[in-house]
DNA sequence: ATATTAGGTGAGTACACAATCACATAGTAA
DNA sequence: TTACTATGTGATTGTGTACTCACCTAATAT
C-alpha cells in the first residue's frame, strides 16, 4: 500500500471515527432537522453540558457540522447533507445483518 | 432521548466504529475487487499479520465481512455491498471539505 | 456593577483500542 | 511422524477517548 494512499484512509477514518459514538449519532440525528443551540441538543440527548460541548467539538473538528453564535448561544447545523447519506448507508448494513440473523433464527 | 433510540444508536456505531480504522478501510478496499486470503489482504496493507489478523476480526464481529476455509487459507470477502456506499459517501464528504478549504484558500 | 445564563476548557480517572511478541493450532506435504 | 505454512490468540505496553468536576469566559438582564 502505497504512503499517499495510506494517507487517504486515515483522512476517511478520521471522519468516520467522528460519526461513530452513539451521542455522536444522536446529535447529527437531531440536527437533521435542522440547526439547534447547544442547551437544545443537550436537553435532546440527555447526557451532560461538558460532554455534549466536548463531542460537538469533535463533530466540529472533522467537520460534519458548523456553527455561528447568536448572543449567548451557539447554534449547530450539520455542513454536509451527504453526512445523512453516510447513515442511511449503516441502516442498510443494520437492517442487512438483522434479516440474516433472523434467517439464521428461523431455521432452527 | 430514549432507550430504544440509543441502543439503535450503540448498534450503528459499532458499525462504525468498525469501519473507521486506516488499516481496515483499507483492507475494505482490497476485499472490494473480490475474497482475498489473510496473507494477500496482509501483503498489500503491509502491517504485521496479527494486526491484520486482530483488524479482520473487528470487522467479522461488526459483520462488515464474511469469511470462509479453505485449506490452510481462510479467505475473507465483504458481506454486504451497503458498505462500499457507504465509503463512497465519505468520500464526498472529504472532497466538500477539500473544495471548501480551497475556495478559502484562494480568497486570501 | 452584579447576577444570570450559555457554552467551553483544564485536570484527573477509568477504560478501550492498537500494536507487538511469543506461542498455539490446524491443515498440508514429505 | 516430522516439518512447514497460514492463521489466530494471550499477555503486555503504550496511546487515545469518554466522562466528570470544577472553573472560566462572554453576552445579557437587573
Amino acid at each position: 500500500m502505497k504512503d499517499k494512499d495510506l494517507r487517504l484512509y486515515e483522512m476517511k477514518a478520521e471522519i468516520i471515527q467522528a460519526v461513530g459514538h452513539p451521542i455522536r449519532l444522536a446529535i447529527i440525528d437531531y440536527l437533521s432537522d435542522g440547526e439547534q443551540c447547544v442547551c437544545d441538543i443537550t436537553d435532546h440527548v440527555g447526557a451532560e453540558r461538558s460532554n455534549v460541548s466536548r463531542h460537538l467539538a469533535v463533530l466540529l473538528k472533522s467537520g460534519v457540522v458548523e456553527c455561528r453564535k447568536d448572543g449567548l448561544k451557539v447554534i449547530y447545523s450539520l455542513r454536509t447533507p451527504c453526512i445523512l447519506k453516510f447513515l442511511s448507508c449503516v441502516t442498510d448494513v443494520l437492517r442487512e445483518h438483522c434479516q440474516e440473523t433472523k434467517a439464521v433464527l428461523q431455521r432452527l
